[in-house]
DNA sequence: CCTACCGATCGGTAGG
DNA sequence: CCTACCGATCGGTAGG
């Protein structure tokens, strides 16, 4: 509904929060502290709390599912260099400051019936990109095993490094994404 | 400390409620009714709602622990097996109603820096486990890459299992486990 | 284990 | 966007 950039801002300020201390422990009274106003003002911008949740889902879906396919066109058309540059843009969206991704799939349940149906068909197209891109690299035999298993277990292993990568560690996202394909795949590849 | 049966059964129905709610939304109240007792009888057996976490997640670690040794036992001795009996063990903690294993992985973060510190041996006693298992499959040639990146990455495919598996479905966690262990393993094994 | 209750804090509102 | 405030609910306690 309303895109203005206030709104935006707190966006980005809400996300941030709800990485850092979870959306149940995040009080409007922080974020409106954040933002340099009182909580009460928050409601000028959001219905209830629940609208604050759903907007930062929304974008980090959307952004996740741009960078994607951005990463796509910009790649060599190969089975391999399609499923590296999605793993690449995944760990990108969701280590390199881009708490919004994070909160999608982190607080996904704590979205209310309501918001969840209204964001579910974003959640779903990313989900069926993953898929066509795994069942590319099935077909050529450069992995095996079932498109849809195959799909979760790598985004499974995609998602869980937000608790324990180390951002002044040594690997950066793209080296990340490469030794979990490099896994995944038989070494004569 | 204490360790009554009274106390057991407290720790079980919080696990099962802090799996269903989360942690910050369970309160106190809930689990009193579940326990068919009064709120404030809760403090009791516990001093205070962190105690209660606490005391869960040590049971499911413990019980995880106890249970992937079982079937490293029980298994033949080659790096697949060992690796499968992991894998499966570590499913069947998660998926087939062990609720204090779940709340170990997802609410870990929700413990104070005094019962962190706690149990932090514990979790480390079973990543150690892992990777030593890991590191076994890695000497025979079995699989490929970097221990520790190996090992948080099939972890992460594990624990992301939670939010995507359906017990009604049609799969076992025995058959999740054989088919992750065949993805990160060379066809020809 | 219960009754009775507490201070603190929560999300949200009314009126300007 | 602020002031001023609300009803509800939270974790936890005292005294029995």
């Amino acid at each position: 509904m309303n895109d203005s950039p206030r709104r935006r801002e707190l966006t980005r300020l809400a996300a941030q929060l709800f990485v850092q201390e979870g959306f149940d422990r995040t009080t409007v009274r922080m974020l409106a502290q954040e933002m340099g106003i009182k909580s009460g003002s928050l409601f000028h911008h959001f219905r209830d709390k629940q609208e604050i949740l759903c907007a930062v889902i929304e974008e980090g879906t959307q952004n996740a599912l741009a960078i994607a396919r951005e990463a796509l066109e910009a790649c060599a058309p190969t089975p391999e260099a399609r499923l590296h540059a999605m793993a690449r843009a995944h760990l990108e969206t969701l280590l390199t400051d881009r708490n919004a991704h994070v909160v999608a799939l982190y607080e996904w349940r704590r979205l209310d019936a309501e918001s969840r149906a209204h964001l579910s068909h974003l959640r779903d197209a990313y989900e069926a990109l993953w898929q066509e891109v795994v069942g590319d690299a099935l077909e050529a035999g450069l992995i095996h095993g079932d498109k849809f298993l195959v799909s979760r277990f790598v985004l499974g292993a995609l998602n869980w490094t937000v608790r324990w990568y180390d951002p002044e560690g040594s690997r950066t996202p793209e080296e990340l994404a490469r030794e979990l394909i490099a896994m995944i795949t038989p070494p004569s590849h």
